[in-house]
DNA sequence: ATAGGCTTTACCACCATGGGAAGGTCAAGC
DNA sequence: GCTTGACCTTCCCATGGTGGTAAAGCCTAT
């Protein structure tokens, strides 16, 4: 679904299914997103079926593509929130783009260390018949200390 | 607790809050581990506490660091296991060790699109006290495609 | 004997997502 | 009008890796 065909739709408003499929976020997660108050109470039906406008829709293909860019849920209720806000401060914004960088750096520095590692270890595993092998020889007795991962209270995920 | 110590504690078999300490392990994650089959069963005392050995701890410290090198937990149970069988052949332990190494340069790489994406708009946001901002801005409306994280189904933790 | 520090099991929580059950609603075709 | 099938609703459970907490039992030193 294209950017544009959104505007195009004429039957508004839409159910969570097509909600979902103009969004790229599954019913599932709408439902999920509205009970941690991400896009506010939704409007309902008679028979209680959710109805999305489309500046609902609008809503959530931000809150969409702000998940592909990695931010966590508490943040993209933040930019959300300053989104709708018109008297916002762009430096509000980025202070919390900068954050979410920094740990963006973290974690792609703590998956290096690893990959660093195992390749190096992987260059030298004869990757034969034979028992001895380098990969289980440093994971029994790591030859350097090299902590990575949690060891710096990081999350990696 | 350095690698050396271990070896040279006295009193075997030792409780779970010292097997924890020795591996780095919280005695919450070792009783973890054992409901995963991660160990095979532990030994205990009349009163049902967890009597750890020597060998236990090492196996411990093995998970410890393969954890620390961020493998999964099935991989870890494989892994522990050929550590354990003396007819190995180390070409299995680096095809785990392959397969890890895809899945984490997949990470890093959806990582270091979000990275280069939020880098080049935080360079162009002027981060001062006006509303308008090209982070929020692209967030509504992507410039371009730029998918990045899950849309490779590929795990990002 | 009592205090305190350890251990045990059994729950609940996180984040983001998926699966499924059990039931209600709507639109199309007969 | 009634059936069918697709959709919707809420509720519970699972993942992975870790933390917390509570109620109970054990052990050791004083």
């Amino acid at each position: 679904m294209k950017n544009d065909d959104i505007d195009r739709i004429t039957t508004w408003p839409v159910n969570i299914g097509k909600a979902a499929e103009l969004s790229g976020i599954s019913p599932k997660m709408l439902r999920h997103y509205e009970t941690l108050g991400l896009l506010g109470d939704v409007v309902r039906t008679d028979s209680n079926y959710r109805q999305y406008s489309l500046a609902d829709v609008h809503s959530l293909r931000f809150i969409r593509r702000s998940r592909d860019m990695g931010f966590g849920l508490d943040a993209i209720a933040e930019l959300v929130s300053l989104w709708h806000n018109r008297k916002r401060s762009s430096a509000s914004v980025k202070r919390i783009t900068q954050k979410h960088l920094d740990e963006l750096a973290q974690r792609i520095e703590a998956l290096q260390a690893m990959q660093r590692t195992l390749g190096g270890l992987m260059d030298i595993c004869p990757g034969d018949g034979r028992p001895d092998c380098p990969i289980l020889d440093d994971l029994a007795h790591p030859a350097r200390p090299s902590a990575a991962r949690t060891s710096s209270g990081v999350r990696l995920s």
